[in-house]
RNA sequence: GGCCUCGUGGCGGAGUGGUGACGCAGCGGAUUGCAAAUCCGUGAACCCCGGUUCAAUUCCGGGCGAGGCCUCCA
């Protein structure tokens, strides 16, 4: 069996993968907030984990291997959308929130299908887990610690002498560097919300402290919980490297706080971050990428092929030229490929996979492989393996390109190359590239 | 201020205490009416300063530079 080698947040080593259960391997990653379309910075963890995914279901095999991603239908930011979207019908603010998750949703569904992701095992949503969420305060307040105040429900985190050990900073630090405004009712400056009232306009579930909705960390530790059942401990906890603090460190809060200080999750994964074109994305700079609209001009497995160029925990530079240069490489295997129907996964390959998940190195490798092993690796990577998925979707007028190539080759038996190479410019100008060989001329829509 | 990453050829991007991955671009050749595509071949790098070592891009220390987190964020 392959030995997988990870590299673990917790510890800021890579160590050998040693699953609680090889009949059952955990794994857990956060999901969408689902209160806008996915960005692209958003497709790399869903990419970057489903490969992780594949590789477990590779070595341990499909039938064991659990993949849990959740989606986060309680925030801040949907209840706002909520809202408006709501205007002046008379509907319950919880059914509103629904329409606009499952659209959201929807979309971000089939943006990750189109990215070549497989589904997960699982996807609980927030709101359909929300007993747990009540249990588990009720538990950490039980153990003090939690405790309520001015109708929230807080975590002490003074209750919790290894708090900061993911992060690895120190409570006092922490304070120092707040750059927040802190609650009044808080006992200690980073204590943060369990449970928190809600208003009329806001969605809310009765609880022991009133009607209220839980805090977004909750969520996590609470849908794990009732996810994996049977165990307080998972084997692999994912996410972007924003999430490690405060979103990870307080999972694990809450999680080892209500389950005997039994860890959460034995090795913690984090994907880096995504800039676009040498800069931060971000809607004020413009250049804000959603999944949904790339997919409008680029084939989905150059997208996923882009990112697997990079390694999953380095920065990464999204770019055009990056793009064009996927699509070109991807186009040369698919015509290798497209006979040969191989399922073999070469040495090299695996190993460079099993060794933190290292796509760059693996990229490397097929280029080296033997024609099974490309098709064989390439679908181990979730590449579709299709030409036909790598076709420009630029709407062309295929006929009057068919009618200009006619017109051309009668100009070329007739060895008039000025006009040939005229109708060839012509044809360019709008983006049409022909390829002549022995067997004919070819076109394709330029990149 | 605290914590943490990173700095490899024109570009992307692995890796290693000693034989300079891999891809793209470039260059040379084959092919072509000329191109494109394709095929063959090929030059080029390890931020700076110390230290350890027979030997450092690789280890250690310092410097400079870039970035992230500390607030919602993948």
């Amino acid at each position: 069996m392959t030995a997988l080698r990870l590299y673990n947040t917790l510890t800021r080593t890579k160590e050998d993968f040693v699953p609680i259960d090889p009949q059952n391997v955990r794994m857990y990653v956060c999901g969408p907030t689902v209160y806008d379309y996915a960005h692209i910075g958003n497709a790399r963890p869903a990419i970057v984990f489903d490969v992780l995914f594949r590789l477990l279901r590779h070595v341990y095999g499909p039938d064991h291997v659990t993949y849990v991603r959740n989606i986060t239908d309680i925030d801040d930011k949907i209840n706002a959308r909520a809202l408006e979207r709501r205007g002046t019908r008379n509907v319950p603010i919880l059914d509103v929130v629904r329409e606009l998750t499952e659209e959201t949703y929807g979309v971000y569904r089939d943006d990750v299908t189109a990215l070549g992701c497989l589904q997960p095992s699982a996807m609980p949503r927030a709101t359909e887990n929300i007993a747990p969420m009540i249990a588990m305060t009720k538990t950490l307040i039980d153990n003090g610690h939690a405790y309520e105040a001015s109708g929230h429900v807080l975590f002490d985190v003074s209750s919790k002498a290894d708090y900061g050990k993911l992060s690895r900073r120190s409570t006092d630090d922490m304070i120092a560097g707040a750059r927040v405004d802190v609650a009044p009712y808080k006992k200690n400056p980073m204590d943060f919300v369990l449970w928190k009232p809600s208003d009329a306009n806001t969605p809310g579930w009765d609880s022991p402290w009133g009607r209220g909705r839980p805090g977004w960390h909750l969520e996590c530790s609470a849908m794990i919980q009732s996810t994996f059942t049977g165990t307080d401990t998972i084997d692999i906890h994912g996410g972007g490297i924003d999430l490690v603090f405060p979103h990870h460190e307080n999972e694990i809060a809450q999680s080892e706080g209500a389950h005997h200080e039994h860890p959460l999750a034995k090795v913690w994964m984090h994907n880096g971050f995504l800039n676009v074109e040498g800069e931060k994305m971000s809607k004020s700079l413009g250049n804000f990428v959603t999944i949904n609209e790339l997919l409008a001009d680029w084939p989905g497995d150059v997208l996923r092929f882009n990112m697997l160029r990079s390694h999953y925990r380095q920065p990464m530079d999204w770019t055009v030229a990056g793009m064009r240069e996927s699509w070109n490489t991807l186009e040369k295997w698919y015509d290798i490929v497209e006979p040969i129907p191989g399922t073999d996964v070469g040495e090299d390959l695996l190993a460079a996979l099993a060794d933190d998940l290292n796509t760059p190195l693996a990229i490397a490798e097929l280029h080296k492989s033997r024609p099974e092993e490309l098709a064989g690796g390439l679908a181990l990577l979730g590449f579709s393996v299709k030409p036909e998925a790598l076709k420009s979707k630029k709407a062309v007028d295929t006929a009057a390109i068919e009618r200009a190539i006619e017109a051309r080759l009668a100009a070329r038996k007739a060895k008039d190359f000025k006009e040939s190479d005229r109708i060839r410019d012509e044809l360019l100008a709008q983006g049409i590239v022909l390829k002549d060989s022995p067997q004919g001329t070819t076109w394709e829509v330029k990149k």
